[in-house]
DNA sequence: GTGTTCTTTTGAACCAGTCAAATCAAGGAC
DNA sequence: GTCCTTGATTTGACTGGTTCAAAAGAACAC
């Protein structure tokens, strides 16, 4: 299993590094984790690991592309191996939780700009924001998007728009 | 025209002051302004406002339903006097300039996730990265995307991807 | 006008992330 | 296997965007 990791960071023309290694068992172990939970996570496999060197390796891995990272709005940037899919993010307002989901249509017509206003476009980013499942029992179950929000968003009211 | 403001204000339960009106009619002038260029236009009416004040009255605006504050990946947040409706924004990764779309389609169905994994949906924010007009002629006009880039976002290459 | 309450000011602090120099290790050449 | 070059990590300081808290000030209901 480290084998494959380690012939992932050589065919993206990186060094195989126990740092590096450490930091793509966590990203496997838990897709969306930020930063700071990286870190701990990376330490327990290599304990002088600094933030700093997880900030470069995960530098080094998105630009390589065996990493992606996916910055929800009012939230640190958070980091997922899933890569070169076309998948998007569902977000919970109250928790932060994360989910994938694959767009219902493929190349959906909705997802080219009606008026692109001169725009060469290369990438459709979605982010759906509500509760997630553990959040919509823990706060009352109606209009619960209006309970404390730690993410300072503003909740639309009337269901999903477009 | 400050009334209207005024009254904006008013209607929103807010107290009216030259802070506000100021930051209002900055927010009226230039859609899509961080809190910084904010500032600096709020002086210009208002000089001793500090930037905390800004940071307050913007806080206060959006959680008002007045303003709506968008965070696109690796920028500072901006601002926008455009609630209420549904759209969403094109993006530059070279320059950040950014623009407004309407969706082709209203409540597009491609927005309702696929699968939901439990996540009550309230809004979907759809950003579409790309770049302007005049970075594309600024760069290479082939394969443009892979210039210097200052918002670190893995760039999808293959066209628009839902 | 007066007083209460909300706003703004002032000044400090926070957090995620970055930069730069020095040390260290991976892995190709020998 | 050893040496050397280049790239990776460590160390420590620092930045930019944003938030917090207490004190001073201004709106507006009465």
């Amino acid at each position: 299993m480290e084998t494959t990791r380690a012939a992932e960071l050589r065919a993206a023309g990186l060094r195989v590094t126990r740092p590096r290694l450490s930091v793509l068992k966590v990203l496997a172990e838990r897709p969306h984790a930020d930063a700071d939970a990286i870190v701990t996570g990376a330490r327990a496999l290599h304990p002088s690991l600094s933030s700093q060197a997880v900030y470069g390796i995960l530098r080094a891995l998105v630009s390589a592309g065996l990493a992606r990272r996916i910055e929800p709005a009012g939230a640190p940037a958070l980091f997922e191996l899933r890569v070169g899919d076309n998948h998007h993010h569902l977000v919970c307002r109250s928790c932060g939780a994360v989910a994938d989901v694959d767009c219902a249509v493929g190349a959906a017509p909705c997802l080219e700009p009606s008026d692109a206003a001169g725009f060469v476009v290369d990438e459709a980013e979605v982010v759906f924001w509500g509760l997630c499942l553990e959040c919509q029992g823990r706060d009352h179950p109606v209009a619960a998007a209006e309970e404390s929000v730690q993410i300072p968003q503003h909740a639309t009211r009337g269901g999903v728009h477009a």
